[in-house]
RNA sequence: GCGGGUGUGGUGAAAUUGGUAGACACGCAGGAUUUAGGUUCCUGUGCUUCGGCGUGUGGGUUCGAGUCCCUCCACCCGCACCA
């Protein structure tokens, strides 16, 4: 190898062990007057080799932590493992292997290729979920939640497998409604399972998101807000006839009340089977053969909001609270029995759904909203519902008044009557955590013989998994922790009768909510996380990852940390100040996919062009928020920057040192432009064009050097050294060299960026437009300084001749930069 | 259907507050060095009938619009019977 070469591979060869053995980016415990930074990047799953897409995450995330540290803030950045889940599991049983073997062996070897990519990581605070030592902790949240009243068990609808005998997640359903491991049709199952209640947090993590406008993608903010769904109107509550059993009903338009002439209620809520059960045989007999059929439906088919409507009467009617009348109940699966009550009532003239119904059915359709419209025609006859605004008729008191209005004024109605009051809706629903799973926390919670729930003693933590021998991990529709006796029976604690464990395990979204407080005590076997640590570290500052995560794993953090907020553990509530949403790594226009064969690994590319050059193509591809095409960028481009700006040191021949204000000043005038601009760009997530920034620097040193003043000039030596702390973001192991080459002690990542000259910015002339009627004719080139009279008089005077013959009739003038004569006719 | 977003050269993309459109690259063409190729260095490269025309379409505001407003078109993403 010749040293006067550049060779990536001699360079990664050199530095990474030197990293390795002197860990330039731990953070010690020890205080520091620095202004402390946070920059987190999503912790991956260890489902084998890293990808592409990880090559992004962590190459954009890596920018910023070294974008701080070169602003001389103390930088915390430490990464993980989010190791336990299904697909450990899933490879268990396929492959007959152990599912801690095999998370800690892709560990191993994700490990391994993260430190090859030079990411400047805190090594010291290096978690994994599934590790005891962990998910104690996790167990900890759990039983912090469940004596808070936030986690509770409950029945409920879930997704079934009959072949497998095991519950499915909605992502494992096909479109066709069946299953994507046995490929049966998924029926509905009524389980008894554990959830937290999120729900009690809907408005906090509603409201609170204003407070992230700035700094979190619109996007996700969007997709937040209608994930939350709030809704706001009034509950009714109608009566069951001949009986007292009130129905409460959820709208948005109570102002519409008059015009309600049935109500429907959701076929599979308990409100359907009680009415139901007092009904007709014949009624009866057609209801369970209605709730057969919409069982059998998917969640997918049932979605479709294109199938017509179906749907049977349920033998009752009941009693409209604002105008005494009595209509008809019927059940149908257009509503939901998890949303509102359950039950609505129905107003076919003014919504959709329920016209369509009515419809069908023949029920009646009654007018209450004068919509005014260019072709009035009656809902029952056109089929279209009117949703607008109008003076409302057929509505005794409401007669006249806008939607407004009515709302309010039926709203009052109902209340003096003891029939109603304004209520707010959601479409969040608690958050199921129960898995019936062998990889993931335990829950901590014992049965009593007399079915009573005793949480797990502190001192008892963690429950730990018990081994996999002896266990049969396949699906079985319940928890293969289950069959562990030994594991699974345990002295009650009250009366040491015997007893059972839960043998259920938590979302691993549960695991993978709080992690960011446990890297500040990574290692404290006393406590989940030191509350001295979080106030000088937390909330994370700078929080780097996927978009896939914009819903579940962001909202369920928000969750937990206004939780733990709440319960004083942290005094603030929001985890993740700031957001970045890196595309994804696609080729040929399609996402990577084994099937469809267009892959590109992470391994050969950084065998074929080095560390450096792919996480510099990362970077320089474009906005960190778009895909980058693999096909479109390259590789090589980025190689061939980075050996021309490491020739650039090699060719720097004054000392260290050197005074450089007698250099080339257009060389400074670079340079400093670009410390005066980096913070800004990078700030503004333009890593794209910071390494344009830094390639026009680097063009421009080689002028100077090759038709210059050549290496000993003092503002090369400046160039090169703002070139090496620059590029240290994107490629370390280049930037660490150069710094070498250039006579310093190592390490540049841990240098400041040195102040920009602001007398180095003033430019010694500038070149002014001249426009005429806002087209530009000519260039000028002119001092800095120069008035708007000699401006104006340089610009006539240089479009002259195509002045000829027109009178000019105004002159903006924007000095120094720009003339604009406009001309009459 | 509802909500959010994006449209700029052959390609990836730049463009403070409205003020030189296409920075920086890739690709391509030509040249120098070397010469087997590659590397390295230099020059050119939006279109053009050489008048001009150009940021998806059509309009508007303005002295001036990629940027602001309206219309339409295309594509992407999210949600989708949520009462």
């Amino acid at each position: 190898m010749d040293e006067n070469e550049y060779d990536f591979r001699r360079l990664e060869a050199k530095w990474a062990p030197v990293w390795e053995s002197e860990r330039p980016f731990d953070v010690s415990d020890e205080p520091d007057d620095r202004p402390h930074k946070y920059i987190l990047d999503m912790f991956p799953y260890p489902s084998g080799d890293l990808h592409m897409g990880h090559a992004e995450v962590y190459a954009l995330g890596d920018v910023l932590a070294r974008y701080w540290r070169l602003r001389g803030h103390r930088v915390l950045h430490p990464i993980g493992w989010d190791s336990f889940g299904l697909p450990a599991e899933n490879a268990a049983i396929k492959r007959g292997v152990n599912p801690r073997d095999w998370t800690y062996d892709n560990i191993a070897q994700q490990r391994a290729s993260m430190k090859r990519y030079a990411a400047s990581f805190d090594w010291s605070r290096v978690l994994h979920t599934s590790d005891p030592e962990y998910y104690r902790w996790n167990q900890w949240l759990f039983l912090e939640l469940y004596n808070k009243g936030l986690a509770y068990r409950k029945d409920s609808w879930v997704n079934w497998d009959p072949v497998d005998q095991t519950v499915l997640a909605n992502e494992q359903v096909l479109p066709d409604g069946t299953s994507d491991r046995s490929g049966a049709m998924v029926v509905k199952k009524k389980l008894t399972q554990w959830y937290f209640r999120i729900t009690e947090y809907a408005d906090r993590l509603l409201d609170d998101l204003d407070r992230l406008e700035a700094t979190w993608p619109a996007k996700v903010l969007t997709m937040q807000r209608n994930w939350i769904g709030r809704s706001q109107g009034a509950e009714v509550i109608f009566t069951v006839d001949g009986t007292d059993r009130t129905i409460p009903v959820f709208t948005t338009r109570p102002d519409t009340l008059f015009g309600a002439t049935f109500m429907v209620v959701a076929p599979d809520s308990d409100l359907a089977s009680e009415l139901v059960s007092t009904a007709d045989p014949m009624v009866r007999q057609e209801f369970a053969a209605y709730l057969e059929e919409v069982q059998k439906k998917t969640e997918i088919e049932r979605q479709d909001a294109t199938r017509p409507k179906t749907g049977v009467f349920l033998g009752h009617s009941a009693t409209n609270p604002i105008n005494g009348e009595s209509v008809p109940i019927w059940t149908s699966d257009y509503v939901l029995a998890d949303y509102g009550s359950g039950a609505i009532m129905a107003v076919p003239a003014h919504d959709q759904r329920d016209l369509d119904f009515a419809l069908k059915f023949g029920l009646p359709v009654r007018v209450v909203v004068d919509v005014p419209s260019d072709e009035p025609l009656d809902p029952a006859s056109s089929g279209v519902a009117a949703t607008g605004d109008g003076p409302h008729i057929n509505s005794g008191e409401l007669n006249g008044l806008l939607k407004s209005d009515a709302i309010a004024t039926a709203i009052e109605m109902v209340e003096a009557s003891g029939h109603g009051s304004i209520k707010t809706t959601y479409r969040l629903r608690d958050w199921l955590i129960s898995r019936q799973r062998y990889w993931g926390t335990p829950i901590p919670i014992i049965h009593g013989s007399d079915g009573e729930l005793i949480p797990v003693s502190l001192d008892d933590l963690p429950v730990e998994l018990p081994a996999t021998e002896g266990l049969d991990l396949r699906p079985k529709g319940s928890s293969p922790l289950g069959g562990a006796e030994e594991w699974v029976t345990v002295a009650d604690p009250r009366d040491g009768s015997p007893a059972r464990r839960d043998p259920d395990t938590m979302d691993t979204f549960v695991d993978s909510s709080w992690y960011f407080l446990r890297f500040l005590s990574a290692h404290d076997d006393t406590q989940a996380f030191d509350p001295e640590k979080v106030r000088a570290w937390a909330p994370v500052d700078q929080y780097v990852g996927g978009v896939e995560h914009a819903i579940l794993h962001l909202l369920y953090a928000r969750f937990i940390t206004k939780v733990l907020f709440d319960l004083g553990h942290l005094d603030f509530d929001e985890p993740f100040n700031a957001l970045l949403n890196q595309g994804m790594v696609i080729l040929d226009g399609a996402k990577m996919s084994k099937s469809k064969g267009n892959i590109v690994f992470f391994g050969e590319e950084l065998d074929k062009f080095g560390v450096d050059a792919v996480r510099l193509t990362m970077a320089f591809a474009g906005p960190p928020e778009d895909d980058i095409d693999w096909a479109d960028v390259s590789v090589t481009g980025s190689h061939k920057f980075l050996a021309r700006a490491w020739r650039v040191a090699c060719d720097v021949s004054s000392d260290v040192g050197v005074e450089p204000a007698s250099g080339s000043a257009a060389l400074r005038r670079v340079t400093h432009k670009l410390l005066a601009d980096v913070s800004g760009l990078v700030e503004a997530y333009k890593f794209n064009v910071v390494v344009a920034r830094l390639m026009d620097l680097v063009n421009n040193v080689r002028k100077e050097i090759d038709s210059g003043a050549g290496g000993a000039d003092p503002a090369v030596r400046e160039a090169s050294e703002v070139v090496a702390l620059t590029l240290s973001m994107f490629a370390p192991h280049v930037a660490e060299d150069m710094w070498e080459i250039l006579g310093h002690e190592r390490f540049v990542g841990l240098q400041t960026f040195p102040p920009a000259d602001q007398s180095l910015l003033v430019e010694d002339t500038i070149v002014a437009i001249v426009q005429i009627n806002g087209k530009v004719k000519e260039r000028l080139e002119v001092e800095p300084g120069i008035s708007e009279a000699d401006l104006t008089a340089l610009a006539m005077d240089a479009v002259a001749r195509s002045l000829e013959g027109k009178t000019v009739r105004t002159t903006i003038v924007r000095a120094p930069k720009l003339v604009n004569i406009v001309t009459a006719g």
